[in-house]
DNA sequence: TATTGTTATACTCTATAACTATA
DNA sequence: TATAGTTATAGAGTATAACAATA
């Protein structure tokens, strides 16, 4: 059984803000460079990795990705346009349009997240039990728990 | 002394990639909405992140920003009009623009992160320990390091 | 009346290529 | 020659306002 990560000084939030803030840096360049090597921008991408948990009408997405509605309908319309997503009239209220990943979308956002080696890596260097403490953090800290 | 955060089911890489993956979306929400309080898109609000931490050449500032050089221009142009920072020539090497962040830049900057209720409540609902955890594990995953 | 999605508009972000001024 | 920054261009992202279809 490993240690748990032990305290070696006092971190305040202050400090762990920009520390968040630098490592958000990291993540979005990695996250950025592996959508445009699939030639899709980060909002393309972003909107595929949110459709990878499940269909969501358009203004859903829109609140998700903290963009105004009416941005969704051409980022859709490429992705739309490229076989990559499709849409879908609800059946309870007709003026909802769900959007679906198609296949290939399923296949282009796993490939994407493949090739984000360096966040990859840095969790590849984790143990099982740093792996644990970071989730029960984010979960804590963002309120977004690990799907089961 | 409080606990560290203990394991209570296996975490594996990929459901901790979801899981940040989600995280990453609720921190660039409450990011852009509290650059947007400030009448800053995303990007102008990143780069005053990134020049609160020092001064930064141009070119630096986009590959931080993974971005091309020539956006930066323009970004910093708009923000410079605001007089949020201001360009200054390097003096060992005059093709070389060093971008400065202005008092009221500091300021602003200062203000959207002080604006991001979410973030700042999840880390303050933190203990020491804990806090202490999340920067080790944000340190061994993206190479960040707490600045001093 | 209220809501969903779309369209029109204006501005910003983005990559590419070509340019200038330095080195 | 090579590099830093800028400009020009075209496509994509963004908010606002107005609109049609549906609730």
């Amino acid at each position: 059984m490993t240690e748990a990560p032990r305290a070696q000084a006092p971190v305040d939030t202050d400090r762990l803000m920009e520390q968040l803030s630098m490592s958000w840096g990291v993540y979005l360049g990695d996250f950025t460079v592996a959508a445009a090597s699939e030639n899709l921008t980060a909002s393309q991408a972003k909107a595929l990795t949110v459709l990878r948990r499940g269909p969501a009408a358009m203004r859903a997405l829109a609140e998700t990705m903290t963009c105004d509605a009416s941005n969704i309908t051409g980022i859709i319309d490429r992705l739309e346009k490229r076989g990559l997503v499709r849409r879908e009239a609800d059946v309870s209220d007709r003026r909802v349009k769900n959007v679906i990943l198609t296949t290939e979308g399923e296949r282009v956002t796993d490939a994407i997240r493949a090739k984000m080696r360096t966040t990859q890596d840095g969790l590849d260097g984790l143990g099982a039990e740093e792996r644990a403490s970071l989730s029960l953090l984010l979960e804590r800290v963002f309120g977004c728990r690990p799907t089961t």
